[in-house]
DNA sequence: CGCAAATTTGAACGTAGTCAACAAGTGTGG
DNA sequence: CCACACTTGTTGACTACGTTCAAATTTGCG
C-alpha cells in the first residue's frame, strides 16, 4: 500500500517526483486495527491523524441519551482525524468497520509539509473542502428528505466512496454495515432501514443477497436520493505550481 | 472593518505585522449587499472566495421538491464560499440575510498566500476544520435529536456565532430569522418551529420581544440542546512558524 | 453444532407535518 | 396619513411517517 496517498491525490493533480517522496514518507509506519477496533475515541487527547491504507472506517459521534451519529465512512487513501489539527481533544470517535490498516502521521510532519509543498497544501485543503460540501448534502438529506431517500443516498453514497478507492467496483458490492449501522448514519431506526430496503427491493431498484448488495436502477436510485456526485465539477486551477 | 479578516485569526494566533500586511490586502474592495441579495447561486460558476466584514448571511442548497436546507449563517470575519478552492460551480447558495459588506478574495491572492504564508494555510485550514465538526455536530442534532432540541441549538449556536464577531453579545440579541428560516436551518416546519419556541417561552428557558430573544435558563438550553462549544479545546500548536 | 447477532414482521404509538384560518405586523402607494 | 397587500406569527384539528416494543426467523461465527 505504499504510495496509496500520492495515489489518491494523483486522481486530482499530476503529482511530481518530489511531492511523492514527501507524501511516501507520510505512510512509514503502518499499524492494523481489528474489526471494530477504536483508533480515537470521542474527547480523549490525540496528537496524529491517520491515512487509511486498507480496510474501512468510520467516525461518530455519541449523545447524551446515548444514541449515536455516523458522520463518515472512510476507504483506502482517506485521511482520518483531521480534527487534530484544530483540537487538543477528538470530537469524533473513529473505529475499524472492518480490518483496516492506518498509517500515523505525526502534526510535525503536516506543517512540514504545509512549508514545504504549498500546492499539497492546497490540494488537502481543498479536499476537505469537498468533504465539507459532502457532509452539507448529508445535512440537507437528513433534514429534508424521506427515509426511502436517505437509505438511498446512503448506498450510492457507499458505492461512490468505493470506488474512489478501487476503480472495479461495479454495480455490485459488499455494503459492511448492519442496518443499525445504516440507522445510525442516516438517522433512522434499524427496523425502519430494514422497511425502506425491502420496498427498495420490491420496487426492483436493488436486490440483494447476503450482505451484497445490487443496484439494479441506478437512475430510478439517483433519482429518489437526490444524490449528487461531489467528485464531479472539481476545479483546482487555482492551486500554486508544484516546487 | 479593515483588518477585519486579521483580527478574527488573531483570536486564534498572534498575526505578525507582515502577515496582517497580507491578510489587509485581501480586504480592499468592499462590496454591500442589500437584504435578499444572493452572492452566490448553486450552480452558477464562481471565481473568488468573499470576506463578510459587516451584516449576516447565510448559505443554503435546494432539493428537488423545493424545500431547502440552510447549511450555516455567517457573521463579520467570517470566509465566504470557499467551496471555489474545490468546484468551477457553487454547490450552494450564498444569500444576504441582513444588509451586508463583503470583500472579493481572488482564487489567485489564495494560491499566493498558500506559498508565502504556510502559518496562515495551516490555520485557514484549522479554521476549515472547526467548520467541518461543527458542520458534523449539526447532522447529529437534525438526525438524532428531538425538535426542542434542534431549535434550543439553532438559538445557542447563533448566539454563539454573533459573539465571536462581537464579544458585547449578551444574553438577549436579535436573532434576524423568520420561523421559516429557522425550520430550514432545523429540518422542521416554520409551524413546528413555532410551537417549540412558545414551549421553550413557557418553561422559562427563553424569552421573547419582537424578533429579540433573551436566552433565561442557559444551563437549561445548554442541557436540552446538547450543545458543545466548539471553539473550546482548540489547539493550533502544530502551526508552522510565521515568516 | 450452538449461540449471539442481525434481520424481518406486526401492532400500537407519538412526534412532527399538513392544512386552514386568523391575528399581528410591515411596508407601499394612493 | 391612511388603506391595502403581503409577510410573518399563532393556533387548532387532523394526518402520516417513522419509532417503539415484541416476537419470530435467519445468518454467521466460534
Amino acid at each position: 500500500m505504499p504510495g496509496c496517498f500520492a495515489d489518491r491525490l494523483g486522481d486530482f493533480i499530476e503529482v511530481t517526483q518530489r511531492e511523492r517522496t514527501a507524501l511516501d514518507r507520510l505512510e512509514e509506519r503502518p499499524r492494523s486495527l481489528k474489526r471494530g477496533a477504536a483508533l480515537v475515541r470521542e474527547n480523549d487527547a490525540h496528537s496524529e491523524l491517520f491515512l487509511l491504507t486498507d480496510g474501512m472506517m468510520m467516525s461518530s459521534v455519541l449523545l447524551r441519551d446515548g444514541s449515536r451519529q455516523i458522520l463518515r465512512f472512510y476507504y483506502p487513501g482517506d485521511l482520518l482525524g483531521q480534527t487534530v489539527l484544530a483540537y487538543r481533544e477528538s470530537p469524533e470517535t473513529i473505529v475499524a468497520q472492518a480490518e483496516s490498516v492506518v498509517c500515523p502521521i505525526d502534526k510535525a510532519a503536516m506543517s512540514e509539509l504545509f512549508c514545504d509543498h504549498p500546492r499539497l497544501a492546497g490540494l488537502i485543503t481543498a479536499m476537505t473542502e469537498i468533504e465539507r460540501v459532502t457532509l452539507g448534502d448529508r445535512l440537507a438529506e437528513v433534514g429534508r428528505s424521506s427515509a426511502h431517500a436517505r437509505v438511498a443516498a446512503l448506498l450510492l453514497g457507499i458505492r461512490q466512496r468505493m470506488r474512489g478507492a478501487d476503480r472495479d467496483i461495479g454495480d455490485s458490492f459488499a455494503v459492511g454495515l448492519t442496518q443499525e449501522e445504516m440507522g445510525d448514519a442516516t438517522g433512522l431506526t434499524a427496523v425502519h432501514v430494514n422497511r425502506m430496503l425491502r420496498t427498495l427491493q420490491r420496487d426492483g431498484l436493488i436486490a440483494r443477497d447476503g450482505n451484497r448488495l445490487t443496484i439494479l436502477d441506478e437512475a430510478a436510485m439517483i433519482r429518489t436520493a437526490n444524490f449528487v456526485d461531489r467528485l464531479d465539477g472539481i476545479d483546482l486551477s487555482w492551486l500554486p505550481a508544484a516546487r
